[in-house]
DNA sequence: GGTGAAAATTTCAACAA
DNA sequence: TTGTTGAAATTTTCACC
């Protein structure tokens, strides 16, 4: 959306808009603009929850899962989360066949682990982040 | 970014990268344009993944507990998946005290339910959908 | 895919409430 | 402190090569 667009849904004149704006941006409450994306028009629409469990809690397991994951680009997301297991990923592929690549390939290879439980996304009802 | 920047990153002229976001905007590669939030700034700091099980299974279940989850705020995602449960929640809340509120007062009325699980996330090492 | 010009938008300084 | 005006700088957009 253009500012032009934007102060007139607003009600202000497009300068007031443009200060506003900029001060979310200054401020840190806006981080950055980013292009939505068709998981499935990208050839990414097998999408997957799993949880990880690790061995070890110590910081270097946790920092070499986490840099594991980093160097997956099927991991979109990777949460450090409390409970009985320690990570939740979110990842992206194009269909089973490259997911079941990637739990082995990936995850059976990654250090430490010693748990996965995967849920594979059959719909996504609510997403407000895309 | 602005259409020169991008076009001077990957090397073409700003016509010619013009014309490819174009196509990708018009062929539904491309979806949208958003602006990418700080969740602390917004007083949504407190971040936690949710498995949800209901009781039944049938396509009212479904539909009324999906319908209750639109109309929380908190939720920010809601993802129907295969495995032990039926859901798996995003949920951002400002602190632990609003997430209480939260889970008795929308989880605990919501239809069907049978099972929560709370995951909460600590940090977030990897996450490239924001 | 590139060039160049017209149209539209962003940006900001000066001013007003 | 917040909003408006107006003009300059920049960018987007597109016809043509």
């Amino acid at each position: 959306m253009s500012n032009l667009e934007l102060a007139d849904r607003v009600g202000l004149s497009p300068s007031a808009c443009l200060r506003r704006v900029q001060e979310l941006e200054r401020s840190g409450v806006i981080t950055g603009y980013r292009a939505v994306l068709d998981r499935g028009a990208l050839g990414h629409g097998f999408v997957s929850y799993i949880g990880v469990g690790l061995g070890e809690h110590t910081k270097d397991a946790q920092e070499s899962f986490e840099r594991a994951m980093e160097r997956a680009p099927e991991v979109v997301e990777c949460h450090n989360i409390t409970g009985t297991i320690e990570y939740l990923l979110r990842v992206e592929c194009a269909d089973l066949a490259s997911y079941k690549q990637f739990h082995t390939d990936v995850l059976g290879t990654a250090p430490y682990v010693t748990s996965i439980t995967s849920y594979v996304v059959m719909g996504s009802p609510k997403n407000l982040r895309c």
